[in-house]
DNA sequence: TGCGCAAATCTTGTATACCAATGGCATGAA
DNA sequence: TTCATGCCATTGGTATACAAGATTTGCGCA
């Protein structure tokens, strides 16, 4: 038996260990066996994940992560920046003590990169920015970027992301750096060209001008490949 | 027989224009019969409405609208200030067509400074900043805003706001005259100045000092006012 | 008259039963 | 062999029944 929020919980982390890819299905019965409750209970973790943009109901067809259409990545995007570099104009500069926790997160970091568990690698990464913003004393921001991380995510798996996670881990450390000297406005720069770069990673399509693009892209041979259709034809 | 989505959204309007009170008792059963449905829907819009920290529930007690305390409240001040500047910072020049429903909001405003709803008054100087957002063309940083601006009306409230309307009105038509000249740097003064002004209206007490400063603030009998002890001797 | 205890009532929490709709599968016709 | 149609199973949507906790009210006693 479990609680509801447990539930919402269990599933965003698993979001952000990129173990629910988006799309995927989260039907009431198998969570409610899964979990050991009632439909009820499983329903009640759904609705407060539809209400923070994590997962959809299509009516009576099911429950679903979300798949973030590219105009919604982009606003996604344009969020964090506005939140995470706004957090850090604003903040005053940071005490020993406030740092700490960073630091600490840093080496985790560190140590996931090392470790194969890359379900804890990719948690880790995208719980930096959380605890930045609870670190610079503001959690109901850091509540909403905890939301707007899980939908980054989200948008980074679906859109086949190439960055990878050694870089983002290293530019933390600069970022966590600046902090640590006083200089918020490097901090910022830094923050906003790791944003950027994370972005950039993206395979966005313009589908204004070819709405097959994506389909295309995903469904071309890679060259070097053997075609589908000569080994069928040797069969 | 209403919809739950329904019933959140009248919720969040009657919020924004503090026809809800922080603290308001919301039980389940007078909703369900107010619209119309079983308790399963009412619980339905709460949950979700808790997900978006607007309303609380206490255990086998009840669901109240939430009463944000002072530190809740200086965070939810600097999450609108973060955003709104940082949105406008980030802001490429509006043309004319984006302008538009900005203008007519301003208008709107107006006439309902004339008219003598207060309700509507106070919902569309809240709702100018989710109309802000929105036209900047983030709707999930909008969404997010009429979280906040929710939570901040409530501490107005609460904190027996001494901000009126006529000089929000002004300080919103400033704003968008502002962008409106492409003047995007004014702009986000003017709006750091907006929220600055209204933050500064609240009567914010020093509670660590002395925990009863609010009790005693609101109890203390006006000079000039008979006291009552004396009016009841008279009878 | 004031205080403490107990019962009754009210309110939420959880499970379940039933209903409606959707999707898949099988059957049959072209 | 393929496509269309209709039936069946599965799944979500809603209401309701029942359980458990909290509050309030009323009574008795000091």
């Amino acid at each position: 038996m479990t609680t509801s929020a447990e539930i919402a919980h269990r599933i965003v982390e698993a979001v952000l260990a990129q173990k629910l890819a988006p799309g995927s299905r989260l039907g009431e019965q198998q969570l409610a066996m899964l979990f050991d409750c009632s439909r009820t209970i499983v329903r009640e973790a759904l609705m407060r994940l539809t209400a923070r943009g994590i997962v959809t109901v299509s009516s009576r067809r099911g429950w679903y992560v979300v798949q973030p259409s590219q105009d919604e990545a982009r606003e996604a995007f344009e969020a964090r920046r506005v939140i995470e570099l706004g957090l850090l104009r604003n903040s005053a500069k940071m005490d020993k003590a406030a740092l700490k926790p960073l630091k600490a997160h840093i080496q985790r970091e560190k140590a996931a990169l090392k470790g194969s568990d890359v379900g804890a690698r990719s948690f880790l990464l995208g719980d930096f920015h959380v605890c930045l913003a609870e670190c610079l004393g503001n959690s109901l921001l850091a509540d909403t970027l905890r939301d707007f991380t899980a939908r980054t995510t989200l948008i980074s798996m679906l859109y086949q992301s190439s960055h990878d996670a050694a870089q983002s881990c290293e530019e933390h450390a600069q970022i966590v750096a600046a902090l640590e000297r006083g200089d918020i406005p490097a901090a910022e720069k830094l923050m906003a060209a790791h944003i950027g770069s994370v972005q950039a990673g993206l395979r966005l399509q313009d589908t204004s001008a070819d709405p097959l693009a994506l389909l295309r892209e995903a469904l071309t041979p890679r060259s070097g490949a053997p075609a589908i259709a000569s080994s069928q034809s040797a069969l």
